[in-house]
DNA sequence: TCTGTCAAGTTCAGAATGGAACTAATTAAA
DNA sequence: TTTAATTAGTTCCATTCTGAACTTGACAGA
């Protein structure tokens, strides 16, 4: 990737950090700050983690994703992977057939109502969680290093927070522009 | 998208927020849970945003993230918005092409080095950027509402600080997994 | 017990994506 | 100089993705 040696021309470097001036601008004079940070973080960490499972897995950043998800909540099912991750079900669908001729995951039928599908990991899907674990984490760790211990656990509470409020949001953003109010349209 | 309401079956709902039993999962008990509030948020940002301005000036993700880039930095090079939002290059120069025959950017040339070229908005790029805004920024704002102002100030400059200390990672993940390092293998 | 509605998951065809190979310009080395 | 290596950007095409339609199952109301 990048941002590492800024380039010296007419748009001269950053300065500060080393980056290129297009990421101090995103960072420091951005009317979105915190969506440009988050996003950027995001890259960051999935870029590099999930390059890594494919080369060394085999593994597509979705069935990665369904592994996870099951090793934190067995039992779940195809919609509620697709609700926490953004995923459309489809591709989740796919990522599935996939992982279950890998014998990676197993499919379930519940008895109480036989659309659903309780999805549990296999032996082999454990054991590939817990050898594949510890580089997520470290990544993690890596990108939090720079904070000290105090640092981190606000950081964590305070996103934590973000993502509660969140989960009240509209998913769509009404058709409306955000115009200042038509109210008082003549005093 | 979801969250809203929880599955009441064999998997009970999650309790406090009114997620289902995974988000909860992914929130509370995960071993990377930083990760996961980033990759969260960002999807709960972009999906609604971009959805948006798809649909109200068809212009995809990718394009839009141009059309932002350069409102905050003229006459930066294909590259640098690569760099910033981690696209890869053929993409952003599909998107490029179509920018410019919508008249939304121009592209220059640099004469010291006919390699480069430098992008610029329109006049209709930037009345685009100007009636947009007002959507992310709101948005933006929407997912904060939950913190006060104080709160919001500390999750910026912290994250601020994470995008600083993650510049100087690597990019790629080397191969070897993190096993515990192999010194001393005898005492 | 129909009949209509909704939900979970699958399938498919058209569209989007991105790795690899390419062009063109620049710089470094011989 | 020539030659090799590097960089910005483009093109090609095989792969992947996803909206929409579909299948199957559950269930509410008449």
């Amino acid at each position: 990737m990048a941002l590492t040696q800024a380039s010296v021309s007419s748009r001269q470097s950053g300065g500060v950090s080393g980056m290129n001036q297009m990421t101090e601008a995103k960072l420091w004079r951005n009317p979105c700050p915190f969506s440009f940070r988050l996003n950027y973080l995001a890259m960051r960490y999935n870029t590099a983690c999930y390059d890594w499972v494919c080369k060394t897995e085999g593994l597509s950043r979705i069935e990665y994703v369904v592994i996870y998800s099951l090793a934190l909540c067995e039992g779940s099912l195809a919609k509620d992977i697709a609700h926490s991750s953004g995923f459309p079900k489809n591709t989740l669908s796919r990522a599935m057939s996939k992982l279950e001729k890998a014998n990676l995951i197993r499919k379930h039928i519940d008895d109480q109502d036989k659309r659903n599908q309780p999805l549990f990991l296999t032996e082999e899907g454990w054991a590939l969680f817990h050898r594949t674990l510890p580089t997520f984490e470290n990544r993690e760790h890596k990108m939090l290093s720079g904070l000290d211990e105090e640092e981190v656990k606000t950081l964590s509470h305070l996103m934590a927070k973000v993502v509660l409020n969140c989960a009240h949001l509209p998913d769509e953003i009404s058709e409306a522009p955000t115009t200042s109010k038509p109210e008082k349209i003549t005093p």
